[in-house]
DNA sequence: TCGGCGTTTTGTAGCGCTACAATATTCTGT
DNA sequence: ACAGAATATTGTAGCGCTACAAAACGCCGA
């Protein structure tokens, strides 16, 4: 529809012939404001303006070989917890002048066109959540060579990674339950083919377990897509292997507050007769009473860092291989 | 970086030589396949694969004018709101073989900025939340005629529009209330600068209860931003106004949920001492105890016909001011 | 007044792809 | 076996922009 009145449609020729320079002191004008004199460069910005002017990007990218457009996968928007890291990611980009773009993919498959589709528009570089990927897609963006950075990922990247341990974290939280006096601490995971910052966890806290000399058998798979609705669940699934049970490690705030909703339910008080523990500090975490005992991940951090690695990159500087640690924190509330 | 080596950039032209065809039924063969023999097309498939071919989108958009990738500017993903109009969209997009990307914007600036850069990168058509954009944009999108669809508008469309009447909603659940036996009804709005999706709800609750003959005026607006914490601030506002309020209709699920924790922490009874009403039907409305009694808008609905009256556009059929109503419905649950 | 230098501006060519028209190929029926 | 229609494939040209090199301009001191 663009095309249907060439007459009417606006380019950097259009815009050039009305300031009365070539096109290129046009296109300077917008990349390199420098090689300018401000004079010229005050007017051309004047026409453009004027003319509505906004320049094809599609063409740029194709003459130059080069994006300002970077792409993010994200798996979910249902809960907040990428919620601070879309806003690193954001923020960071505009202040370098790039664009950030996003795609939902809640599976591998999806997660997989999404990458094509950015690859096709020939971004920048490409974030994205996690260490699995497609295979196919792994070949194809080493063979493109376009900057990928995964976040929430540790240890060996595929080209760079953002994140912090999520087994330390275990470690920690599970490490503070047991120091508080909990002995029959229950473990909630995600079942089916969930990222290994999930998978990774269960070990973690049958090792912390056994360490201090307690049994680690109390552990629980939900499907992650039942939100507040594993809770209740969990609950009902650790009360089968152990009635007694005394504390909760759940893999989400979200899965702690139902837990906590069916507590209130049951008449459970919390954390007397049992002890909650969450993770990622959402919103919920501190409006809810008691208020939620949880893990906050830096995720605003990373996000940041993750377009700073991708700009580096993109900009000539940066290697493939880099690592950057951001860290957690523990949020000690009521619940536990 | 592309460009580094371009003697390992697959473009079309290699993987035509590769399949021993000229780059045109290459190119046919993604876009309009009938038009290349089945044995052909298979060849040419099989090469591009093993070569790990990506068409570039850039490129053919400028060549062809089109574009197969829509855009959509999300207000926030703090919340769980949109995660169904997203899903809508994006499913839609599937079925017809477009691509959806997606911005996020809290503000009309930021709004400006992402319409900016999906104009820039020619989308085929461009989703908005809300009826309320910068001058300048508008006229940028009059101007370079790209489809544009506003959701949850309900009249009075830029280009399209796709909602329901947060008025009649507003109406009906007041009158709920009314019906129920609550006299002390309380409204909580947004202050600032919002959308009309809210500020318009206000003079429909004004009506409403004057027509039942009722006061109307405990009003009290929060701030947007603040999420669950609007809720205690809103039940205090309400109760300096009128300590024996017994009914209180929230502008989201999130906000009815920090009242109902409030209740929670000052011991009142909901809907005993206090009857709750929401909006939105967030997981969460279902997951508390009560449940929320809230407005449950069609936004899956709502996204996947704001994908396909954009895709009718782009495809030539269609027109502009085109309104979908995708209508809601009241969920009634324990609260109120 | 003029060569020489740095700054500012401008042609030229081509990025990878697709619309369109033209050509090549295959398939009818007689 | 062959005209004519239908189907399949292929040149050509150009989308809007930018890298690069070449040209024009302004300014200085001699």
């Amino acid at each position: 529809m663009t095309k249907l009145r060439s007459d009417e449609t606006v380019t950097m020729q259009s815009v050039a012939v009305a300031a009365g320079v070539s096109p290129m002191t046009v296109s300077n004008t917008f990349r390199y404001p420098e090689r300018v004199q401000e004079e010229t460069r005050q007017r051309v910005l004047k026409i453009a303006a004027e003319l509505g002017y906004i320049p094809n990007h599609a063409a740029g990218n194709l003459a130059s070989g080069q994006s300002r457009v970077i792409g993010a996968v994200i798996p979910s928007i249902k809960n907040s917890s990428f919620y601070n890291y879309v806003r690193g990611m954001q923020d960071h980009v505009a202040t370098e002048g790039y664009q950030l773009i996003l795609k939902l993919a809640d599976t591998l498959s999806q997660e997989a066109s999404a990458i094509r589709t950015f690859v096709g528009l020939r971004v920048a570089g490409i974030a994205l959540v996690g260490d699995e990927h497609e295979s196919d897609v792994k070949t194809l963006l080493r063979k493109t060579g376009v900057p990928v950075v995964e976040s929430w990922v540790h240890e060996n990247p595929f080209d760079m990674a953002v994140g912090y341990s999520t087994s330390d974290a275990t470690r920690v939280i599970t490490e503070l339950l047991i120091e508080r006096g909990y002995r029959r601490i229950g473990f909630v995971g995600y079942q089916g083919d969930v990222s290994s910052r999930f998978t990774e966890r269960v070990p973690t806290f049958k090792q912390s377990m056994e360490k201090a000399g307690l049994d680690s058998y109390r552990i629980f798979l939900v499907d992650q897509a039942d939100g507040f609705g594993a809770g209740p669940k969990a609950l009902e699934g650790l009360c089968a292997i152990d009635p007694d049970l005394d504390a909760i490690v759940c893999p989400t705030d979200i899965v702690a507050a139902g837990v906590l909703f069916e507590c209130g339910r049951r008449g459970w008080k919390v954390p007397e007769r049992l002890a909650i523990a969450g993770w990622g500090d959402y919103e919920i975490a501190s409006e809810i009473t008691p208020g939620l005992t949880t893990v906050q991940p830096h995720s605003y951090e990373m996000g940041q860092r993750a377009m700073s690695l991708i700009i580096e990159r993109a900009a000539g500087s940066g290697a493939t291989g880099m690592m950057v640690d951001t860290g957690f924190h523990i949020v000690k509330r009521a619940s536990a």
